[in-house]
RNA sequence: GCACCCGUAGCUCAGCUGGAUAGAGCGUUGCCCUCCGAAGGCAAAGGUCACACGUUCGAAUCGUGUCGGGUGCGCCA
């Protein structure tokens, strides 16, 4: 058991391995059987404070296969733990949960753990640099993306900070499906356009075709490049050259979309390169399958539910999905003899795999959740089992302003779309707001309150909280502390040596403990692959430390700054610092900025 | 018909991979606001965690079933 009286930066993870080091020894005294699982044992803070600052339920957790009494255990171990230095009192309650007291020390020792790593506290190495794939967005190259896009969007981008921020090598990834017959629909969309473009009145567009406004650039950026030339080809000869120019432009705006919410891709999968692109790999992939013994020809029976008009029961080859754990075994072939949806996405997993990747994660929009069992069962099926792929299901977003459904734009087609948002109201509200709710929660986005400068905008509340934080400097600087330092490095390591022992006050020491947690917490939401858990998190250590802040006003002897009193003011800085350094980290593993002012 | 997701305070939602007396915001009610940034603060009321069994020291959390809402169900992506 080490003994040092400095905590690490993962406050939780130390105490964590003291437990299991005083549960080993016991162990090995009072010879356990070999082999049993420690990895039941947490350590974590009590939902009642007054229970203490944190609580394991070791002793409940082991008895079993110790053959020890649940009680008798705790007390074993609390009475080793009572010689440690970071802890103050134990006891054990209930039936067998040991609480413990920390010293008041430790809460210093974790703030200037905060302060040691600035805004890369709460780094961590649980991913072990092991590579993941994160697959969002991968919306269809036909149009400008759309609000429904953007949770999935901003979903996966902050899924792919957190696990950086967690130690994991990440790679960002889109698939762009441009090889099925909506690419065809925008090659013909884009061709009117470009007639268009020549001078030809194209009356209204017909339906079937993408009426949007935004292909207009494309039927003239054709006309610039082309000039009347593609009129007289066929339709085989143009519609390439027009698919092609008209993909590359949607996706061109498509990144610009992005762009305004900063988000950026490392590499952008096109469907239509995995079946072109040297040795056809989807082909590849079949055959690999076929090998294996997944695929037979067979016929399927009619779907349930809603009646396909054009069903024609036929044989075909089949993916022995059910083989797998899916409901049915899927086709891969059309009757066109081109392949299906699910058979190039087949081969884009295999590929992913064949890339080094045995960590796959997928961003579905809700309306594909009838996906995942197949798309799982072929990672199975196509990488031996020894990938995982999970799949996050992001639900709708309603938009709303002041309560009310916002109304379709037409210029765009029919949809309202993404740019016309971030334009609005600005890449940090949107970019909040969709992680602050369960990513399998339905979501209402109201454009207007997420403007608002108060209490009931959570966005408003978190940065002003970052904002505040830097006030108190630029307070303390004219009024008690006229050498704080503005750089932040600077200030930082000025505030290192802030005597952070003078912070004894109950609501000091409860922010304190507020930011110890956060190493926990992003290790747990980087586990679960849940960022807005950071948002949550963010969240309550803004209100705790505005709540500590308007103490002040009653009880002056509270407030951060205390003319007469240098070492405590530096102190109380220092507090700050740890929460604007949290607050920053935090922010910015979500994307969203942490501004120092909100005049 | 089948599969998946959801069901927690009047409303909107958290609940830290099974922990102790289930939390927050809004709304309601009652106090408070000359003071580092009042673009607020404190407090109270409000719950059969949809329902029923089961698993175990212990269940909002896991399993089965029922009810209710959403999504999807071969050659769309």
């Amino acid at each position: 058991m080490s003994d040092t009286s400095i905590a690490s930066p993962h406050l939780f993870a130390d105490v964590l391995s003291r437990v299991h080091a005083i549960c080993a020894a016991i162990a090995a005294a009072d010879n356990w059987p070999v082999g049993i699982d420690f990895s039941r044992v947490v350590v974590e803070p009590p939902r009642d404070a007054s229970h203490g600052d944190m609580a394991t339920n070791a002793a409940m957790v082991l008895a079993k296969d110790a053959k020890a009494k649940p009680r008798e255990l705790a007390d074993k171990i609390a009475e080793k733990l009572r010689e440690d230095a970071l802890v103050a009192g134990v006891d054990v309650a209930g039936p067998g949960f040991i609480n413990l007291t920390l010293k008041p020390q430790v809460w210093a020792d974790a703030l200037r753990a905060v302060l040691a790593a600035g805004n890369g506290f709460g780094k961590s190495g649980v991913g072990g640099d092991e590579k993941v794939n994160v697959e969002y967005v991968s919306a269809n190259p036909t149009g400008p993306m759309h609000v429904g896009h953007c949770r999935g969007a901003v979903f996966g981008d902050a899924l792919c900070s957190l696990l950086q921020f967690a130690g994991f090598d990440v790679t960002r990834e889109y698939y762009i499906n441009d090889a099925g017959a909506q690419v065809d629909v925008l090659a013909r969309s884009a061709f009117l356009r470009y007639r268009e473009a020549l001078g030809e009145a194209i009356g209204a567009i017909p339906d079937g075709l993408y009426p949007g406004d935004y292909l207009k650039p494309v039927g003239e950026a054709l006309a610039k490049e082309h000039g009347d030339k593609l009129l007289a080809m066929s339709d085989a000869v143009w519609l390439p050259i027009v698919r092609d120019k008209a993909i590359a432009m949607m996706m061109e705006m498509i990144k610009g979309d992005l762009a305004a919410l900063n988000i950026h891709h490392d590499v952008f999968m096109s469907e239509r390169s995995l079946i072109t692109t040297g040795n056809n790999m989807v082909a590849e992939t079949i055959d690999y399958l076929r090998a294996k013994g997944d695929i037979y020809e067979g016929r399927l029976p009619p779907p349930k539910g809603k009646p396909v008009e054009d069903y024609e029961d036929r044989e075909q080859s089949l993916f022995r999905a059910t083989a797998y754990g899916d409901d049915v075994d899927r086709p891969l072939i059309k009757s066109d003899g081109s392949y299906t949806y699910f058979a190039s996405d087949i081969a884009n997993h295999k590929n992913k795999f064949d890339r080094g990747f045995a960590n796959l994660i997928d961003v579905f929009g809700a309306d594909h959740g009838g996906y995942i069992k197949r798309m799982q069962a072929a990672v199975k099926a196509v990488t031996s089992g020894k990938a995982t792929l999970d799949v996050k299901v992001v639900q709708l977003v309603n938009l709303l302003r002041d309560g009310q459904p916002v109304k379709m734009s037409k210029r765009s087609g029919d949809f309202v779309t993404l740019r016309e948002v971030v334009d609005e109201v600005g890449s940090d509200p949107v970019r909040f707001m969709m992680l602050f709710r369960k990513n399998d929660a339905p979501l209402d986005f109201d454009m207007a309150k997420v403007l608002e400068q108060s209490k009931d905008n959570p966005v408003f509340y978190v940065q002003y909280g970052h904002a505040r934080g830097h006030s108190i400097f630029r307070n303390a600087r004219e009024e008690a502390v006229p050498d704080l330092p503005v750089a932040d490095d600077a200030r930082l390591s000025y505030l290192r040596t802030a005597d952070v022992e003078r912070l004894t006050d109950p609501a000091e020491l409860s922010l304190l403990k507020q930011l110890a947690l956060y190493p926990r917490m992003i290790e747990a939401a980087a586990t679960a692959h849940e960022p807005h858990r950071i948002a949550f998190y963010l969240y309550d250590l803004a209100s705790e430390f505005h709540a500590l802040w308007t103490k002040g006003r009653d009880l002056p002897y509270l407030r951060f700054i205390i003319n007469n009193d240098a070492e405590v003011t530096r102190a109380r800085l220092a507090m700050v610092q740890g929460v604007v350094s949290v607050l920053a980290s935090g922010l910015a593993v979500l994307g969203v900025q942490a501004p120092t002012e909100m005049r």
